[in-house]
DNA sequence: TTGTTTGATGTTACCGGTTACAGAAACCGG
DNA sequence: CCGGTTTCTGTAACCGGTAACATCAAACAA
């Protein structure tokens, strides 16, 4: 069964393609009574031209690449929805590739994207530019394609592109200096790979924290695992058998922080009766069910709202300078870390409806 | 900034763009020394060819349509990922749409998918078609398209075509044998909007248990929702403070459960001391906590994987039958439920891994 | 009346590839 | 030395659209 073309119907139209294309596209140059013909023919047909041939013609791209690894974790997820909910708005065809944080996959994806010839492109790179070769290649892929590229979660230092954050070291820092506030001298942190940025940013703004308060940052309390809820659990069980067990813990992902909480839970051991604990990044199901979790939070629709902004800004004006955008975190805290913070002046006086009773 | 073409290479190498199509395609015509100067030239620009012009010629497509709703439920999360992850195993490129479960919306998409000439659709559609015209419009459309499809999650009857689905009869069937061969005959349930089938599918399931066993199915504990956490929260508030509240609860989806578990514990009700439930679909974190949840999970994964082997299957053969597959549930429940079940026959004796502690 | 504008449509080249076909050079056996 | 292969490469048509330009008749202005 072979597809109706333009060709088909400007024959049963008796009329040249040129005008066809002009029905679709220029109504009002056609003729009345043509274009009604035409039209109807179309109908009949149920003919719709094919954008491959109508891309190809016009070297314009309506599409848009998405790359970002873990599309089943629930930060990208509503991420992706977000962006793709966009784009449906704006006529924009989202591709979409998951890396699994995997530096080679997002390799093969921006080639595939590159060869497609995509208008623009959203991008959480796997893992940070570096001396790793395999991230030269992206770097160099991106430059290549000159296309609108937005960076998300994931920055990139000396790159000129533009990009959403959300920043790691405040994160960490203020959330170690509420810990620390609380009375704290012990504090355990579980990591993800230190290789990623966003995990290294967050351990030094851990360490920061430590330093300014005179504190020694312990090495055998920092745990670097791979923001994976398993390896966190491990990491975690190890944390908590040690003999002087941390009185306090920061985890620095929501998978961290789910391993971590499952350790805790083998152990019998509550929060915050035995051990203080402070979260980066939300969980919705905590949420949902309004269980305890203090945390720092950051709005995913937000950061994919901007990221698309800038997208758009950069497809509709390319020599519009890249532009840096860091959203700012949510404090999620009981009653008493929340008192303590303000007081320290950690965090401002109220964030309506960010506290919980 | 100008993309390089076949012509730029063909000129600069002195040769006829044919001939660079062949180094491209057939290198093995080509004579070594023109292949190895054009190769030179090739990688000197670092061209690639465009995906778009070469569909166009090959007339083929290797690009793939994902229609599902909510890619930001943790369910279509893990199966786009998986779908993701085979597609990009293939060669193939995905192009996803999120509905969010509007049947506008899936014309819509369907349409884009159309004119790009996907070469395969996986479509879990939005409603179940039936009076509503749109959807009779979304049927019109696969039909229109003639292009491999394949359905998941959605039964459509009377459809030709292929499909991978849960059970979902069954399942509300046996939960509720369940919860009465458990001693209960107040058994309420939260489910999503009965326009969907999968929701009068279960709630079918849920009608005949109660027929089989001779009890009446009282319209006041039938709660139909939306399939979203906030409205299964209000309609479970509603049912919880209901005169003669009921002894047990089935829910009908993953956020159903979380409405009803929310709701719960407002009222702080403990399952199983104050009240028994039962849910289907799964909730991953409540997994990685080892937190009690007794339910009937279906594998995302394996769901995605035998949808994507029904569509290469047909897209290889396009001649095949229309296939559907069913996918097993798997009951995890505690094991008072668990014995109950088993010694009422209406789960097989050993589920290995499946029951929890 | 004639030159000019206007409106509707056809002709043609092009987008960036692929491929059927043709032709030239080299090779080979008789 | 000649006809037939084989090997390599170029020509040209095609995929399904778009758009600049050409054409031509009718309408209009001088």
């Amino acid at each position: 069964m072979k597809k109706t073309t333009i060709n088909d119907i400007a024959k049963e139209a008796g009329v040249s393609k040129a005008t066809v294309s002009r029905v679709l596209n220029h109504g009002e140059l056609v003729d009345e009574e043509t274009r009604n013909r035409v039209l109807d023919i179309i109908q009949k047909h149920r003919y719709s031209p094919s954008l491959v041939a109508r891309n190809l013609s016009n070297r314009a791209s309506n599409t848009i690449g998405i790359v970002i690894p873990e599309i089943d974790n629930a930060f990208y997820g509503k991420i992706l929805r977000t962006i793709v909910n966009i784009t449906d708005a704006e006529d924009l065809i989202p591709v979409c590739f998951d890396t699994g944080n995997n530096a080679e996959k997002d390799v093969r994806s921006l080639c595939v994207l590159r060869d497609l010839r995509v208008g623009g492109l959203i991008y959480a790179p796997s893992v940070e530019y570096g001396a790793a070769c395999v991230t030269k290649q992206a770097k160099q892929l991106l430059d290549d394609m000159g296309v609108p590229t937005v960076l998300i979660d994931r920055h990139v230092p000396d790159f000129q592109r533009s990009g959403v954050f959300f920043d790691g070291f405040d994160a960490g820092y203020r959330a170690t200096k509420i810990l620390i506030a609380a009375g704290h001298v012990n504090i355990g942190v579980v990591t993800g790979s230190l290789k990623l940025g966003i995990a290294r940013a967050r351990l030094d703004g851990y360490r920061k924290a430590h330093e300014e308060c005179g504190l020694p940052v312990r090495r055998a309390l920092v745990f670097e695992g791979d923001f994976t809820s398993e390896t966190a659990c491990l990491l975690s069980r190890e944390m908590l058998s040690l003999p002087e067990r941390p009185g306090a813990v920061l985890t620095c992902n929501n998978d961290t922080s789910l391993g971590f909480l499952q350790a805790l839970g083998e152990k019998k051991l509550k929060i915050p009766r035995d051990i203080e604990h402070v979260g980066i990044d939300e969980i919705d199901v905590f949420d949902d069910l309004h269980m305890r979790y203090n945390h720092i939070a950051r709005s995913r629709v937000e950061m994919a709202q901007a990221a698309m902004a800038l997208l758009l800004a950069q497809i509709r004006n390319p020599d519009a300078r890249p532009e840096n955008v860091w959203i700012a975190p949510r404090f999620v805290l009981d009653a008493r870390l929340e008192r303590v913070a303000v007081k320290h002046k950690i965090i401002a006086k109220t964030q309506k409806g960010a506290s919980r009773p």
